[in-house]
DNA sequence: TTTT
DNA sequence: TTTT
């Protein structure tokens, strides 16, 4: 392969807290739904149209782990970057089934968090553990090793 | 929701030559599947890994569905801008699918063609048709309308 | 050229309102300057450092320059993107110089607002018009012609 | 500031082979000029018009450094992200100038190789070193560290 | 000049 | 399931 590029970028809001677990290995694994939406007038009739898109975002980066386990909260608008994977798996009928997730790993990935909510006004409005209300409400980060991340 | 962004870059290589259908109002539509790769050293054994992506591409604005239709073949290499999409569709036995595509539509998305080749070299390396053998070997392009596309 | 990409991609803050002037065949062009921060600890002193990067933006779309006249404020949060330019110019003193812009036009680019804020709770925060008070305070388009924007 | 994104995409050929200097630290910093190129149809005239623009780009990333010496050569197709900033010098006249350039340093950026050529047909094309022809010609990488690298 |  |  001539060298390939495999990125997608979002921005939107989790639909729920995020699901972290735990590998046998202790790494952590925090995963969550992110809603993007567009609208648009149709030409047909006029009329404003809306679609929501929901992704379903998978982070196995350690570090992007934790920020994510403490700071992503239900509702809360983020910016992520990651690439696309397609998991096969086999349902209860022994079917096989498909899906596609965002991957944010060792090697790739960013999540910043774009809609910082100073301590006052948080109002658990987002779920908010004690964390998150006593950090700097915002976050960047992308997916190299500690010492090399920028916050 | 307070704007949202969805998506996808990417630059692979086509598996196939791609599809194209028309609607019955006449719209062409064209998809493909394209490979990315991603290759990396195992942490444990030290081995080289390899892993093959392969993204669902489908493109329903006018222009660059044309521009698929005359310029990508299978094994051609290609940047490509779009959105992700999930799609519900109903299998044989009346089971609920999913599958996500890289959508480009008339609101957005991208073609650029990157692995030129002059007419003298080309030697039906990708099975180019007499249009592209003749015409400006790259192509590049988005989602915009007729008058306003740079090529 | 056998296939290029010029892309910038920008999340920031507005650090004035924008610059709003008519060419001489009545075109609107919008320009303003986003600011974009980083923060990371630095590896000798373990000091947490900071830097802000001041970006020059201009839309020359009539659209989105539409758009961003009345939404876009002093402080606001906006998602973008565009192409970079460096242009050629001469100072006083006659000396060629050159600016780097990011440059939404009618080929390219997109602007989305980030940090929509509620009738109520806007306060003049931004200096909001009220066009922006009654208007849907988030907003998002990309450079295609007026029928194909979805909003 | 409540989370921020500053990132370049360029695919485009190299105009020179890349600069290499160390720092008296001892990095090693590679430097080069970048073309992307947009062609369209002038509205007026209907005539095909060509736009070149040039792209200074700094690695100050250890490993994508010396990928970079490595290589990269004159002519040379690349993707590569990084983040922009503006750097501010002295000119012979005492006079102060900005330059922007395109950084990928240890916090950010990737660099990929798409124009990978096979051995028998480098033909010194791209003015190739030993190590060129020898190795793998297609590369990709971020901008994370050596054991989190995917080549 | 923004933002936190 | 989010958000406006």
């Amino acid at each position: 392969m001539a060298g390939s590029v495999n990125k997608v970028i979002l921005v939107g809001n989790l639909g729920k807290d995020p699901e972290v677990r735990m590998t046998q290995g202790g790494a952590k694994i925090v995963s969550f739904t992110l809603a993007t939406s567009d609208t648009w007038n149709d030409r047909a009739s006029g009329e404003r149209r809306e679609r929501t898109e929901w992704h379903r975002v998978v982070i196995f980066n350690d570090r992007l782990a934790d920020v994510a386990e403490r700071f992503l909260r239900k509702g809360r608008q983020v910016y992520l970057e990651g690439s696309l994977q397609t998991r096969k798996w086999t349902d209860q009928g022994g079917q096989e089934r498909f899906t596609t997730e965002v991957i944010i790993d060792r090697f790739r990935g960013e999540l910043t968090l774009l809609d910082s909510r100073p301590d006052g006004e948080a109002g658990g409005q987002y779920g908010a553990p004690a964390e998150r209300r006593q950090a700097a409400p915002a976050y960047s980060g992308n997916a190299g090793p500690d010492d090399e991340i920028p916050f």
